[in-house]
DNA sequence: TCCATATATATCGTAATACGACATTGTGAA
DNA sequence: TTCACAATGTCGTATTACGATATATATGGA
């Protein structure tokens, strides 16, 4: 603690107005992410899963989503149920651990993907200044 | 566009993988701010909008909570009604424009978001590495 | 001045989704 | 084999943002 005081920690009004800026932006971002996937027909929780499926190293299960998305199990499991229904994804039992559940991206998941990351990283590229202040 | 292709963006495995693991921890971060959130009791929206509350220049009225959460007008009313329920803002009626609602923290309020924030600020040096790359 | 229109806030019913509690099936070690 | 645990799934519930709508106030022109 370099301030001298374990507790109070001395912020302005000018902190928070700092620090509200940054949630600000934060939150733009995050409004353009949920924007952008719906305007394909995803919500946001979906597209989600669709990058981190596509992005995993190795084979995505329901229990990677659920560590990846930073939510419980058995709510991953609904998120799956959900996106199979709606044909995002494949889902294949494990010839290893029959428990498991190996996820893979149809076609057209695939192809909403590579729009909505596309846009993304444009939109990262605009945001990263007011970001990283 | 310099890939000389307006809409495949070459994106390959890797790519999706490290987005994947920005957005990564991005989460972290909301995810911690809405557990410390939740450690002094408040949902992480009554939070964001304590902070931008504390940080608005000038004084905070329903709509610029609206503005700055980036909800609907009438969401921001139904979030600050809980709020001022929860006895952490005070409504009072502007003189000027009395169909506005000027808000102030209470000093409960004041104090439970000084605590956060200070926490906020030691979380964000923390993480401020893996977001910037 | 008076009114039409716009703005700021509020209310109510609804929909989406994450969770807790619990169930089911499979795995691996003693 | 048997048992503790792991992975996924089901169901009812709670929270909260939204759309539609309502009310009060403000403001600019006729």
């Amino acid at each position: 603690m370099s301030d001298g005081d374990g507790h109070a920690a001395a912020l302005s009004s000018d902190d928070y107005t700092a620090i509200s800026a940054f949630r600000f932006e934060l939150r733009k971002f995050l409004a353009f992410s949920e924007a952008a996937a719906a305007r394909v027909g995803l919500p946001s929780q979906q597209h989600q899963a669709l990058l981190t499926i596509a992005g995993h190293v190795g084979i995505a299960t329901v229990g990677s989503v659920a560590e990846q998305l930073l939510i419980a199990p058995h709510t991953a499991a609904e998120l799956i149920t959900r996106m199979a229904d709606a044909g995002l994804v494949s889902k294949t039992a494990s010839a290893r651990d029959r428990r498991r559940v190996e996820l893979s991206l149809t076609p057209k998941a695939a192809s909403l993907l590579q729009q909505l990351t596309t846009a993304h990283v444009a939109e990262l590229r605009t945001l990263e200044p007011a970001l990283t202040t």
